[in-house]
RNA sequence: GCGGAAGUAGCUCAAUUGGUAGAGCGAUAGCCUUCCAAGCUAUAGGUUGCGAGUUCGAGACUCGUCUUCCGCUCCA
């Protein structure tokens, strides 16, 4: 495993050298796993968020976009399973440091004892987790001597909750029990089920079809660390994809192979990735992968590509009492139509903010130009050209002798159809090492022969090639080039 | 949450045994008719993370606190 802590480093210093990511509330000593996009960071999201929206909603002939609200009815986390299954009581051993998942704890003591034994002490569990008796749960463990297995000790903390979710209050959510308490949502997902009706009927979808979202979530990782990589509040871009029951597998494994080309397109070879199947599986899939990129820190799951069968829907069904059924008229190998059913869902659901940390790991580059008689060295984000934030740095090569004002005009020219970044300041050479540090894939320089024969020179970020080109043909060579 | 390390200018770091904070790079303004950083001049920028204590005097010593980093723990 490629584990390089100095590049990773290097990355993080760098991003806020140059404007990509700041620690969230800098100045106030900043807030633990939470950071903010700068103004070269931003353009860049910016420009992997549309990326990813055209290529999902425009693209493919059966797919449509919605934008959901964070704050979701409370009902919402009750049927996605998130309320039951993401706020385990944990425990910790006071000598060996481990913690526990307070039911995984007794579970696995359980499955020591005599069958009926063990069902016993199931049983008794379950009814202080479901009365959320913490107090009792410590005291079952520690009547019951169960050891911490790598200390052998019953010396146990108390037992403590660590909820997934954020929650806030709400002005007045109607509620038996009184409480106006809403969760920030912890995935975007259940915003699309919970519209699933609404896009069906009001765009006269036909199975199957997807319904595309990219938005902000919230989670309260345990350790929130690794810069970007793992963060409290962060942006998901997640398509559920709605099917026949049974053709799930066909389709699970269209969306791997349709998310690879996402992937590769972005220029990135595929050596650099690689697909990891889950043995272990969430509570709502049949099947389930991640796709992970090789970072300095390692391989880390960037997207991940979910077989979800039609656990949420029914759910919602359940709890909304409203019906999540979609009416197929095609006739199927029977020659009857297939009628009602629940539709199965494939889900893909990538992080933008980790896809942004790819980019940097893979576009960062410390490069030696050094020569026998002078070091020389430069930093190159090598990002691909239409994801760049800037995508042309125009330079005069003096502020003299009119070139501004040539240079100005090209400003002018380009700058309603791509970011353009104007600098007459300093020599051309540190010039074109800001460009590289911030990745922008072309300069322009206009010098005193623009004048004479309406040429400029233009420098290629990745070789730092330059050639003459006519003025004329920069806007077209730079548009066509960031398609 | 536990253990370890560290917090001095935007960045990288200095500051003898405690004696009123300095450099390089960067930034800004200008000079040099300048196509790949480190040429010249000038300027700006710090209650040394914060709070107490010891001392005639604290960046340095003591305590507390906050934050970050590295491990461990958790992770749909």
């Amino acid at each position: 495993m490629a584990n390089d802590s100095n590049k990773f480093q290097a990355i993080i210093s760098h991003c806020k050298e140059y404007g990509f990511i700041f620690p969230s509330s800098e100045i106030y000593d900043g807030l633990s796993a939470v950071y903010d996009y700068g103004q070269n960071g931003s353009e860049l999201k910016k420009n992997v968020r549309d990326y990813w929206w055209k290529w999902m909603t425009q693209l493919q002939d059966n797919i449509v976009g919605i934008d959901a609200a964070i704050f979701m009815h409370p009902t919402t986390w009750k049927a996605s399973g998130h309320v039951d299954n993401f706020s385990d009581p944990m425990i910790d051993n006071k000598d060996s440091k481990k913690r526990y998942r307070v039911d995984h704890l007794i579970e696995g003591f359980a499955e020591t004892l005599p069958e009926a034994e063990g069902a016993e002490l199931i049983a008794s569990m379950e009814k202080l987790l479901a009365a959320e008796d913490f107090a009792g749960l410590k005291q079952l463990i520690e009547s019951r001597k169960i050891k911490c297995a790598i200390s052998g000790t019953v010396n146990w903390t108390d037992v403590r909750q660590f909820n997934l979710m954020f929650s806030t209050e709400f002005g007045s959510v109607s509620g038996e029990e009184g409480d106006n308490m809403v969760y920030l949502r912890p995935e975007t997902a259940q915003g699309i089920f919970v519209n699933f009706l609404n896009v069906q009927k009001s765009g006269r979808m036909k199975i199957p079809f997807g319904i595309a979202q990219i938005g902000k979530a919230f989670r309260n990782e345990i350790v929130a660390r690794q810069f970007i990589f793992r963060m409290r509040e962060f942006e998901q871009m997640e398509m559920q994809f709605f099917i026949r029951p049974g053709t799930q597998k066909e389709w699970y494994e269209f969306w791997k192979t349709e998310r690879m080309k996402w992937h590769l397109s972005l220029g990135i070879p595929e050596s650099r990735y690689r697909f990891h199947d889950h043995v272990k599986l969430a509570h709502y899939a049949d099947a389930a992968c991640d796709i992970e990129y090789d970072f300095p820190i390692g391989f880390k799951e960037v997207e991940g590509i979910h077989s979800r069968t039609d656990f949420d829907l029914k759910n919602h069904q359940e709890f909304s009492r409203k019906k999540m059924q979609y009416f197929d008229p095609e006739v199927g190998p029977d020659g009857k139509p297939y009628g009602n059913y629940i539709p199965y869902v494939i889900e893909t659901s990538i992080g933008l903010d980790r896809t942004v940390m790819m980019l940097l790991s893979e576009a960062y580059e410390e490069q030696d130009l050094g020569t026998p008689d002078k070091p020389d060295s430069r930093v190159v984000l090598r990002f691909p050209a239409k994801l760049a934030p800037v995508k042309l740095g125009i330079l005069p090569l003096t502020k003299k002798d009119g070139l501004p004002e040539i240079a100005q005009e090209l400003m002018a020219e380009c700058r309603s159809v791509f970011k353009c970044f104007y600098e007459e300041k300093d020599t051309i050479g540190k010039r074109y090492r800001r460009m590289d540090a911030i990745g922008t894939p072309f300069c322009i320089t206009i010098d005193h022969q623009t004048k004479e024969d309406g040429t400029v020179t233009i420098r290629y970020r990745d070789t730092m090639e330059q050639e003459r080109i006519p003025l004329k043909a920069v806007k077209d060579l730079v548009d066509k080039a960031i398609q």
